[in-house]
DNA sequence: ACTGTATTGCGAACCAGTCGCAACTAGACC
DNA sequence: GGTCTAGTTGCGACTGGTTCGCAATACAGT
């Protein structure tokens, strides 16, 4: 698993105002098992405090994304157009999604840190963010697929 | 600059039903000097012919996005949530966007290259699409915020 | 405890994209 | 060239994700 930054402290030594929600909103990302978007933290978020809306959410996504503490995901649209959100890793990592069982894997590679020394250099670049994502087929459902054809 | 596939042979190739409406909009795509949203793509669209809906727009980059024909970008969603379409090329390319200016640049590397060989093989993936963006601060306005800071 | 400012909840609004359905048309066959 | 029909289109209504304006509230500094 890869190393996460700690929002809750980050967030505090940067000075900003710590309320209820936002560190309900806080834990349950920093928490969660799986990439979350915006409705699922809510309902999650809610299990622990009920009063938190639906414009706080975003708002707080929106925060923590300026201070660049979690990356925002599309997973290639797989189910419609909303984004997911993860808590940003120590190492940058891509994401493989699979468009017939829709499974998510995770990928970190030196190629992949190479890639980004190179861009920032190349282009005098200075990168905030890098989002990689690749669709297609995983093993076991192209393994499936050749099974049905035989 | 990168070599563009020719939407039109291909889509004829495929045996896909070439109506007024498809052809006008795969020229559009493919004469466009910039990436283009499913807004501007009406827009200048209806130029050649005014008759054409918005449906129409989304049903045709819907399709060609099935075949393999153009890719979707997000452009780090600098102006909102909607997309971006561009001709696929024959090699793969990345998208820096600048916070600042909003100006993208394109950039093709054989690390790039590489690590895509690397993704499929490592992880016996079948990739079909694959979308690289990064966000950051561009050359010249990183040279304009030093200045401003002396 | 008091105060000022940032944050919240609410509901309405927004925007990109989708859908159902009747009308139309490309292109295959004669 | 005319006929036929499956595939495509235009229309308008709708959806789902996200944003906004504003009054009420709550944090953190004194």
């Amino acid at each position: 698993m890869l190393k996460r930054h700690d929002l809750l402290n980050e967030v505090e030594a940067q000075g900003i105002r710590l309320t209820t929600q936002r560190r309900v909103l806080i834990e349950t990302i920093q928490e969660a098992t799986s990439h979350l978007d915006a409705a699922s933290l809510l309902d999650l978020a809610r299990k622990r405090d009920p009063n938190i809306d639906r414009a706080t959410v975003y708002r707080t996504i929106e925060l923590l994304k300026r201070l660049g503490m979690i990356d925002e995901l599309d997973l290639m649209h797989l189910n419609g157009e909303k984004h997911y959100y993860e808590v940003k890793t120590q190492k940058d990592h891509l994401h493989l999604a699979c468009f017939h069982c829709g499974a998510i894997e995770e990928f970190a590679s030196p190629t992949f840190e190479r890639l980004k020394r190179e861009i920032g250099a190349k282009n005098d670049f200075d990168i905030q963010v890098m989002r990689l994502e690749v669709g297609g087929v995983c093993r076991s459902c192209a393994a499936k697929r050749k099974k049905h054809l035989q």
